[in-house]
DNA sequence: ATATCATGCAACCTTAAGGTTGCACTTATA
DNA sequence: TATAAGTGCAACCTTAAGGTTGCATGATAT
């Protein structure tokens, strides 16, 4: 089997993924592609505040976590959002939530004691 | 209205959140806590490479991040999941990939166009 | 009462995140 | 073929993230 486990993500793989969503001007930029479906950095420099080459920069740290990817289409590159990342982020959030009935009750158990 | 919308989350709360799940200590935190219920940060240091001090400060930013809540019991500080979080952290990434297939709809028209 | 254990606080360090500017290099269009 | 538009690259800056150490403070058990 390739490094790949089966649920398609390692643990490195998670942690790229949820930096690259905390941070408000890239969750602005996801969206944003959301909303009007692919675009090139210049075009996404114009609604933002930052610079254009802040939004590269932006945009590699989303592509690096694989949610996004990008195309050229004759002088300009066009990025669209990558949604299958975004299913695996809440794959891994249904993980994590899936003991908390236990957790609760182990810290319940602790607390209560006398 | 307070200032919370009806989802519970601001643009904020969801950055400080994916912010905290993006660091492998604090996601590993996150992990033992899940696995083990609470615990403190002395604990959790037993296990992890770096020191108490690091640890608390991780479990700062989980805090404020709503993901964790602390509890003391005599002289030591438990803490443990706040599951309601992660809910909704994973109803912000149902939020984004709800206009996926519009975008990628529009990527494919874009760069097949002649 | 006192030795012990855990937490709290503060100073300090290193590095990477986030951003800007300037210029070179392609690609399209007048 | 100029010229404009868009991207790519590199240098540079500022600040906060992440971590460490040392000591003070508060709670516990003997």
């Amino acid at each position: 089997m390739s490094k790949t486990s089966r649920s398609g993500s390692t643990d490195g793989d998670v942690e790229d993924l949820f930096f690259a969503l905390g941070d408000r001007h890239r969750l602005s930029v996801v969206r944003t592609l959301r909303a009007r479906g692919a675009l090139s950095a210049t075009m996404l420099a114009d609604d933002a505040i930052v610079t254009r080459q802040a939004i590269v920069k932006h945009l590699r740290i989303l592509e690096r976590a694989g949610l996004v990817s990008h195309q050229r289409r004759g002088r300009e590159v066009l990025y669209a959002l990558e949604a299958r990342r975004l299913d695996e982020a809440r794959t891994f959030l249904d993980g994590i939530s899936a003991g908390w009935d236990r957790a609760i009750t182990r810290l319940r158990r602790l607390v209560e004691e006398p």
